[in-house]
DNA sequence: CCATATTAGTTTAATATTAAACTAATTAAT
DNA sequence: ATTAATTAGTTTAATATTAAACTAATATGG
């Protein structure tokens, strides 16, 4: 004997917020993808290389911390940098666990042309919201964003 | 000659919304993975049988339009599905090109058991959030993903 | 000093994702 | 009737992504 399930209001709502979220961030994405796929770059590679040119060398695991993948996930983007030359991993002399990445002067060069282009392509793309709107977004998913993150 | 280049503030304002957006998206969407991996599915897979489950049956290209995937993508989803037998393809009759997919009595089942689960994930996830915020945020990203979405 | 626990990164297996080139089928134009 | 254009889906190649198991290195506790 079953009854027809229904949401009540807070998940139905909760629901239809999250569709429009994540179509949202999809369009937003789509859009830097194709930007960033023109210069040769996927939107994690150009990730890593953001995450070292504006905050210096760091390690693998604080990378992928901060753009927000897995380690094994890191691996490959680095190997795959690495190769094309844009960065270099150095092994950490007083820990041997832990590489340091830098970015290479290749690197350097082609993330500080890329990024003044990717920050207008995102202006545009959130155009459409007027400054106070984007205010409003932005502290709406910082909210969501540090309550949503899993604490380790 | 060159001159420092500094961003105007309406792409640093740009910039940090988007940089919200993408770690609210990243944190939603790592927790609903995280419950989805354990019914055995993907987010994708999930999206595929809940656009089914809430819509009927429909082609390949539809359902990938839905929930925004290629269509290679799309092919290589519904087949993990099809070898699950949570879904079937039915040839068109009147049309060969395409194909319409049915959930089978299986994928009902399965997806009608989740849904509950994930909705009230969902809520919980988003419970940071009053009412008259997850409404904002919802108009606020319809309005982003209207216009970011390039129409083809 | 030794054993255990923890941490950084790698590897494995599976799945996801894209763009582009392709095949098969249908539609449109001549 | 024939050719060209378009559409649905597949395949290819490359890269991304995860969880889990692993190795190597360091830290901790007895």
């Amino acid at each position: 004997m079953g009854t027809k399930h229904r949401f009540d209001t807070g998940e139905a709502r909760a629901l239809k917020t999250y569709v429009k979220l994540m179509r949202a961030t999809e369009s937003v994405t789509a859009r830097a993808h194709r930007q960033l796929s023109s210069f040769g770059l996927t939107i994690s590679q150009f990730g890593v290389l953001e995450a070292l040119y504006h905050l210096g060398p760091m390690s693998q695991s604080e990378i992928g911390q901060k753009i927000l993948r897995s380690s094994g996930n890191m691996t490959m983007v680095i190997d795959n940098l690495e190769k094309r030359k844009l960065v270099r991993r150095e092994r950490n002399r007083a820990d041997r666990r832990f590489f340091i990445i830098h970015l290479t002067d290749d690197g350097k060069k082609l993330i500080s042309s890329i990024f003044p282009s990717h920050a207008a392509e995102i202006a545009r793309a959130l155009d459409v919201l007027t400054p106070a709107e984007q205010q409003t977004l932005g502290r709406l998913c910082k909210k969501l964003g540090l309550e949503a993150r899993p604490e380790a």
